[in-house]
DNA sequence: ACCAGCTTTGACCAAAAGGTCAAAGATTTT
DNA sequence: AAAATCTTTGACCTTTTGGTCAAAGCTGGT
């Protein structure tokens, strides 16, 4: 099933790679198999013919990039301090949005769109995982190791304030007059204060 | 040069309306005119009898939009008590979002992916009034009348937790497990107890 | 060196999509 | 009620786009 050959993984690595680019500047519907054949520096049929076609394409970069999404919240633990724990994850959170934005806006495209190519995926595995953290977070508060905040809420705040420096980025550089990523440094201090004070008992 | 006779307002309106809709689920590129014929009720000819072009309708819609949008921000005094002042310009803030989703939305599809019909509106007035609004919570960290945290980046923040509920409306509902709107009154409670605490000097 | 199987592509195709236009149908003005 | 103006639309055009295909070009194993 998975690619096999050097050259098939080169290949489908590369669209994937161009694709990703695309597909995250123009969403699915803006993104043009043209386009990714031009960012990939293969030609249009040689894509159709390591991919179905170009949801196929869109459906390898989902599929692929859940769960490193997922990841950092993955790695919240019920054991560490909580304060930190929480902390630490908006942290990763924020190095995930400054890394990989194009991840970020692809998945923004997609979720803002309604998610008619991601429904599955959310309501089962990722409502999975973030309802089992959040059970972690409950526990937090009901001992009151933190402020008592609604778990789900407060992770949707994380989500939204972290990737809003990726998924906005144009907005945030045109603000700030950011050239570089400097601006993230202050983002992740001003982060770190702002869910400290707020989650402290 | 606005639309003076009673049916050409109806019309225009018809088609913006119907217009929201679509570019709000679609992106720019992935609205069809025909969709927006459809949507409205309206032949395609006769939407281009009253717009230049698909470009045109969305052109309308952003202008007409940014102001409302900004209009939360706007009220933001000076003058207030300035943590008051902060959650009220929250609780506006997430209002718009149960309220008008759809612009929410709108704006969304169009800074993630990089804002190419909108930049000017973003490095001009959006800027200009979100510089204005950042000095005036400077001056209150300065006076110590709330925690000292960088301006701009709390007005991110506020934007991104709010428009959070419009923007990711349907991971939301997936994790909530949401039927109709009673997920906004948790929110809203939420980020008034989530800012105060974490702005309270 | 040869060949079986893998890879690549130029030329096409059909459908979709933005847009045009002349003529027909309403409305308003006089 | 006729003229003038504004609205509406069926038919049509062009470009874009996702996708196909047969033939040509490569590659790796023997």
């Amino acid at each position: 099933m998975k690619p096999q050959t050097r050259i098939q993984s080169e290949k489908t690595e590369a669209i994937l790679e161009a694709a990703l680019d695309v597909f995250s500047t123009h969403g699915f519907r803006g993104a043009t198999l043209d386009q990714i054949a031009e960012a990939s520096g293969l030609s249009k049929p040689n894509i159709l013919y390591y991919f179905e076609g170009k949801a196929a394409i869109h459906r390898a970069l989902l599929n692929r990039l859940l769960d490193n999404w997922l990841a950092p919240l993955r790695e919240l633990s019920a054991d560490g301090d909580p304060l930190e724990e929480i902390t630490a994850y908006v942290k990763r959170k924020l190095e995930m949005a400054r890394d990989y934005p194009r991840e970020s806006r692809l998945f923004a495209n997609e979720i803002v769109q309604g998610a008619p190519r991601m429904r599955d995926q959310i309501e089962g595995p990722l409502k999975a995982l973030v309802d089992e953290k959040a059970e972690v977070i409950r526990g937090w508060t009901k001992a009151g190791k933190i402020a008592p905040l609604d778990p789900h809420h407060l992770i949707f705040s994380i989500w939204a304030t972290t990737q809003h420096y990726a998924d906005f980025d144009v907005q945030v550089r045109a603000i700030l007059g950011a050239q570089k990523d400097g601006h993230f440094h202050d983002a992740a201090r001003y982060l770190a204060t702002f869910f400290t004070k707020a989650l402290r008992p």
